[in-house]
DNA sequence: CTTGACACCGTACCATGGTACGGCGTGTAA
DNA sequence: TTACACGCCGTACCATGGTACGGTGTCAAG
């Protein structure tokens, strides 16, 4: 498939394709007789992974180490395992802290009920209790 | 506390914690005497949340959205309750999408023993199992 | 053969989310 | 009282991640 839609059906645009060319996360496709880029079908299953990894916070160079995971014979596998792992604990710590966020939004569902007695309740007094205070403290030491 | 201890506690940068009080995330505190801003404990416990929605992916207007929720007696409840459930909705497709992303990962460091007979396999193609073709198409109409 | 849709390319522009800088005031400890 | 740390403010700057533009080329239908 030609650019046009590929874009289409990754969801972005056309730009954002030579645009992540150009930055390396995806190659440059063939271009029989020297003219349009000619994709095949994986390519936009790769663009929409970006775009989704995009939206779960990570930059377009974590996007590209995890696409960068791959275990192929000849590489260096303990070094794939590794960044695989390390990964794995990113992709964890955001699950939890999301699922702290769902547990207190669904709190605030319940104590918003139709037209009620109503404790006050803000998302961050219900993460309170779920979040005892230890201050993170892990920037420049 | 004042800004450096604020800043030091919530593990951002002083000029990030005023960045945040121009955009509104933060209420300007007290500033007795009128000099130094003299914030309460909440606020590093806020800038703390803002901080990790950031990481998940939330803009900072997503962000403030997510902390404007509040159920307090005299709000419109329906819609702080409907404004919470859509906010659910998103956070329920990014645990989704990362639990994906997760179980990819762990069968990439399952595939990746030791030294052994190792199926190529990246991380694309351990979601190609897990995500069928369903391109998106959720852009332009 | 012209018109339209698309592709090409390079460059310029843009919004977001900070980060740094310079000049000034203040307060506390040597 | 001088010096240092910290705070104030406004403005300028920066990286990331796109997005738009303008000029050109190519193909296919009318």
């Amino acid at each position: 498939m030609k650019i046009g839609e590929l874009a289409r059906r990754a969801g972005v645009g056309v730009e954002t394709v030579r645009f992540y060319e150009r930055k390396g996360l995806i190659e440059q496709p063939a271009k029989p007789n020297g003219g349009a880029r000619l994709y095949p079908e994986a390519v936009a299953r790769r663009i929409g992974f970006i775009r989704q990894a995009r939206e779960l916070g990570f930059s377009l160079r974590e996007t590209e180490e995890l696409l960068s995971l791959q275990a192929i014979p000849s590489s260096d596998c303990a070094d794939v395992r590794n960044r695989a792992r390390a990964k794995l604990d990113e992709v964890d710590r955001k699950i939890a802290r999301l699922d702290r966020i769902k547990v207190a939004l669904e709190q605030l569902i319940e104590a918003c009920p139709g037209q009620g007695a109503l404790r006050s309740c803000s998302i961050m007094e219900v993460l309170e209790g779920t979040d005892p205070p230890a201050y993170p403290t892990n920037h420049g030491a």
